[in-house]
DNA sequence: TGTACATCAGTGAACGCGCGTTCACTGATGTAC
DNA sequence: TGTACATCAGTGAACGCGCGTTCACTGATGTAC
């Protein structure tokens, strides 16, 4: 079908990165093979190397992808031209949902992608640190903008403090609640209510 | 050489666990091989299953030492006998230290086989989910022993909800300082920093 | 005590399979004239 | 406008490799007599 557009190339990229996501998120990159992304995709798995130089260079393409998307769900709680925009607490209620543990392949890279990046080299811990990073700016600005509205000032120092201790607790829970929530549904949902309940308000 | 004692066998089955433990927890259940595995332990691959079923009850096996041999750490906070013994506060600091970070494969399981308990079938993730427990529940433990030595006493279910807080934040901490280490150390750092400070006391 | 035999932990080749990556080929489309 | 040719995204077979697991075989040791 070739002599294709630039746009229809990057379309096609595209679908090969949205096919990639949500795999990744819940069978791990190393979990699923180019041959079953491509299908997915509605390729066949040759035409991979005519978009990507490799599978770790559709890996980080994918980790900048989904944070992007979920970075730009974080933002939302920050953004004052709406007014009704959700609640930092309303934000960490979904983040720490059931719903959010079941569903992976959908949800937050942080938490998706931490042992993978943690296992993988600097190419992907880099766009994984960048979205970190994102993460804990949108906190700290979603801290500043509720303080301020309470007529409180936050100290930048400690606002930095809390959302590295945050985001450390999100994670930890989610990834704990998913561990044990085949064999121990109880207490996979008690880590995610404790969690919910002490930022729920 | 085979028609071995009793005793043997079970050593011969030690020396598989031994092998595997570590480099389960360094790169995932799914990143090494039971030829590897075998040939560190000293053997060939074909008699591996003389002592287990699957690779997958070798996961579980490896899930129970590995955890055994970190609660036992933990239990140490709480053993009255020994009055040297540690402090929680100073368990916390070993625990998000950069040694531990940069250690996986001798380290906690609870952070080390998070991602990989969350990917694989109820077997492990029973072996992982008491393991969670345990440390729950030596969390408890010490925060109840640290209370009385303080003359306060402490709610058991606010100790359980800091438990499991705690819990969460160390894991969360550990996975995502390990996630970014090779691209951003300094940010890598930070979270363990922030993690320890919050808990040095 | 000495001999014949049974056991079975460990060996290493082989099973079928899926992996990441390469490559000769195809044919629809763009360009040149 | 019509024709010849170049391009190159996508195809699908093939590369070498490692995986989890199976199995016929071995030989040192235990047991029976």
């Amino acid at each position: 079908m070739p002599r294709i557009s630039e746009q229809d190339m990057a379309q096609t990229r595209q679908r090969i990165v949205d096919a990639a996501s949500p795999r990744f998120r819940a069978e791990g990159i190393d979990g699923i093979g180019i041959a079953a992304l491509m299908k997915d995709a509605g390729l066949t798995h040759g035409g991979f190397y005519n978009h990507f130089a490799s599978k770790d260079a559709l890996a980080v393409a994918v980790c900048e992808d989904a944070f992007a998307a979920s970075l730009a769900t974080l933002a939302r709680t920050v953004d004052e031209a709406d007014p009704d925009r959700p609640t930092l607490a309303e934000t960490l209620a979904d983040y720490l949902s059931p719903e959010h543990r079941d569903g992976p392949d959908g949800g937050c890279p942080s938490a998706a992608l931490v042992s993978d990046a943690g296992r993988h080299g600097p190419a992907i811990q880099a766009s994984y640190a960048r979205g970190v990073a994102g993460y804990l700016a949108g906190f700290d600005a979603a801290q500043q903008l509720e303080a301020t509205e309470r007529g409180e000032s936050l100290d930048p120092g400690e606002a930095r403090r809390r959302s590295i201790a945050l985001l450390s607790e999100i994670v930890g829970a989610i990834v704990l609640s998913r561990a044990i929530r085949l064999a121990d549904p109880d207490l996979s949902d008690e880590i995610l209510t404790v969690s919910r309940e002490r930022h729920d308000r």
